[in-house]
DNA sequence: TTAAACTTTCAAAATATATTGAAAGTTTGT
DNA sequence: ACAAACTTTCAATATATTTTGAAAGTTTAA
């Protein structure tokens, strides 16, 4: 397979898996060219590469990097900014752990404590206030355990806890 | 608060938080619905519960029936089948990531073992085909990490690894 | 065998999400 | 201060996904 072909097989591929797991398409596409291209890419040259508008590239890459996976580049010399994705791919996955477990997580595991609160003695509420107190533990020890990750180094990652899941 | 404003909570939270990671709104809610259920559940009590229609009913707990988190259960004397979700929350969130391994893990890494066969020796081949190896060998990693969760027993998860993990 | 009780299907409609692109805004060099 | 070069915004449009509900299909009991 011939370099072309194969970045372009990876950010179709890169797309799909993204918008399963509820990140847009684009998004995605423009995260996987980032990571793929040598060198930090314009807006035009993102526009160009993915046929799409600048309005979506611009909404994105300033998604991205909100995300904390993509940054602005200057090249001395050129007016306008580039971009470019942190290709550590380490970094990027717990980045997008912590980022996701910051703003979806977060919020449920509030509402899981304020259920904890119902009213009630009855063989329902009793079996109510299980059921949210388990999935409110496994909620808060998936969170911890991402805070661990977060502040662990790549070495404790790749090293300790792989050796400890998949050896 | 009263339980039953607590379970309304509850499925509303599992709605949007089922939704931010691909899941849609209603199979996500009827799942939280169950969970939170005494009793099973026939589609005439889920349809009312939720106000949602028949169809919409039936595809989604069939669809919760093929991730092996929803069952069918019959109840004597009575003609229509009911719907009980398993509460084993350890085990539906093993049931759920080794689902998505299978469906959305499993095409990816097939694309990136292909993709390491890239031709060409440039800087930027070699670049690609670097980028491309470190994810793969990410995703091989995190793939192997789900498949010994589910060998495992329940005991390992939530002993051995939590406390690998978050103590 | 019939019909009532129930489940499934799927084309059409509704809803939600993503994308466009032109206009407005901003920055920079002269 | 100006205008060229660039970025941002957002209402309109397009696309994708979900939902509906009536019709078709299936099962059961008598």
């Amino acid at each position: 397979m011939e370099l072309n072909e194969g970045k372009n097989k990876f950010i179709e591929a890169w797309g799909i898996f993204g918008s399963e797991w509820g990140i847009n398409r684009t998004m995605a596409q423009i995260h996987a060219l980032l990571l793929v291209s040598a060198e930090p890419l314009s807006t035009e040259d993102i526009m160009e590469e993915l046929n799409v508008s600048r309005g979506n590239v611009n909404m994105n890459t300033r998604d991205l990097i909100t995300w904390g996976i993509v940054s602005r580049v200057l090249k001395k010399g050129e007016r306008r900014e580039f971009f470019q994705a942190d290709k550590d791919i380490y970094k990027v996955a717990i980045k997008i752990m912590n980022e996701r477990r910051k703003r979806e997580l977060g919020p449920v595991l509030e509402t899981l404590r304020e259920l904890k609160q119902v009213k009630g003695n009855t063989t329902e509420a009793r079996e109510f206030k299980r059921v949210v107190a388990d999935i409110s533990s496994f909620g808060e020890n998936t969170d911890k355990m991402i805070e661990r990750m977060v502040k662990a180094d790549e070495n404790w990652f790749t090293g300790s806890l792989m050796k400890f899941l998949v050896k």
